[in-house]
DNA sequence: AAGTGGTCTAGACCACACT
DNA sequence: GTGTGGTCTAGACCACTTT
């Protein structure tokens, strides 16, 4: 692993371990980099990694102040799975996968996957269970080109961890859309959703490595189960 | 301002304008380096920038392809205060003061912002009408150690740019959590929320330059007025 | 073999905060 | 003035892709 990367990971056990305590600063770049023998822009890239990722503020002249996370419900939002977000929040996640098939794109996910002509799409149906209730429902579109295989085993664990560790694709980055919608037929009978009168939408589209698009996501859920949660820089930190 | 940031805002304009055109390779960062007269690092300052935001895709050993920004929608997700947003999207805002007052903070409100004690904190309650409807609800909450005064006019117009161009205060981060709720009595009272079962409510923790809290915004959307949009990399920029 | 981006170094100068 | 983080440089070596 990098060097910066060791360096980062040090610092942030030792800020969640509360070696390095909330608002306090932390030792200087000049001290870091002799602590770690090493040179001050590797110093800097660990710090700008904490800094972007919610750790620590930056201030010029006076250094970098640890800033305090128990305020700060949960990690920064990105890309994760169903079943990370599940594991992390200590219950046991069921899947269950309702269609899986080989389809011709229409026009319509034509415009959100942008396939060759003649491409074929696998098209994934999942509920998600949790607490005994059925609250998300995933409709995934894959080119069939990038995944060749997919199994009902792989779409009950994890399409994620089957794409990036058995095919040894690199996921780099997605863009995701949120937005509140009504109810449709296919949520009222996939969804245990009586009394809900709005799910929350999140359509994502996921590129690979080499910035191909190669997934559409539709991912609804019933609305109390519904979170997220955002940290934003005004600045960005180079 | 530092030549990575003239450097990253030229290269935008290129993107955007179709100089660099969309799933093509930039120069490699030894042919910008020579064009611009610098150094590699200050380079890659400027594509780590374009990275972060969206706009490119490095890959090793091949280069940098441009993203096709056709295909996503908005800007990255950060910080937007009311204003910008309506306009960008070109709409006029109304902005309507319910409310400017001096409190003290209660419980719940001391969990969120964290005053001092015998702190006192502005309340502003504002309504956002856009296209002659009241969509949005704020309800901010600033510390008046951090704030002193605080007008009408300037809720009418927007408090970000007073406290960033007037006080010279530079906001530095947020951290904001997106739920759904059901409209309370409030929401009713002064929102056109009639028909609609639910809002959208992002709760947000404002921070100045040297990391401390000082503010606590509730912001209560209308849901078929609420669109959020987040581009996330899976690896980090550094 | 040549070219690409990724990492790391050692040193310089600057803007800013403290004392 | 001293110490802090912010920027910039020139050079080196590495991992990877392409020819």
């Amino acid at each position: 692993m990098n060097k910066f990367m060791l360096i980062y990971n040090q610092m942030v056990d030792k800020i969640e371990k509360g070696e390095y305590p909330p608002s306090t600063l932390l030792p200087s770049e000049n001290e870091l980099k002799d602590s770690f023998q090493t040179s001050r822009e590797t110093i800097r890239k660990a710090l700008n990694l904490l800094s972007q990722n919610g750790y620590i503020q930056k201030i010029r002249g006076k250094g970098s102040v640890v800033i305090d996370i128990t305020k700060m419900n949960l990690p920064v939002s990105g890309l994760v799975s169903f079943k990370e977000l599940a594991e992390k929040m200590g219950r046991e996640p069921i899947t269950t996968v309702h269609e899986l098939s080989l389809i011709h794109p229409d026009r319509e996910l034509t415009s959100h996957l942008n396939p060759h002509p003649k491409d074929l799409i696998w098209k994934v149906v999942r509920t998600r269970e949790i607490g005994g209730e059925k609250v998300i429902l995933d409709k995934d579109y894959l080119l069939k080109s990038a995944v060749p295989t997919l199994t009902k085993e792989v779409c009950e664990d994890s399409i994620y961890s089957y794409i990036e560790n058995q095919l040894g694709l690199q996921i780099s980055f997605a863009k995701k859309e949120i937005l509140i919608e009504e109810p449709t037929e296919e949520d009222h009978s996939f969804l245990d959703i009586d009394g809900f009168h709005n799910v929350v939408v999140i359509r994502s589209q996921v590129f690979l490595e080499d910035a191909s698009l190669f997934q559409y996501t539709e991912s609804r859920h019933r609305p109390d189960k519904f979170r997220f949660v955002d940290f934003a820089r005004r600045r960005p930190t180079v």
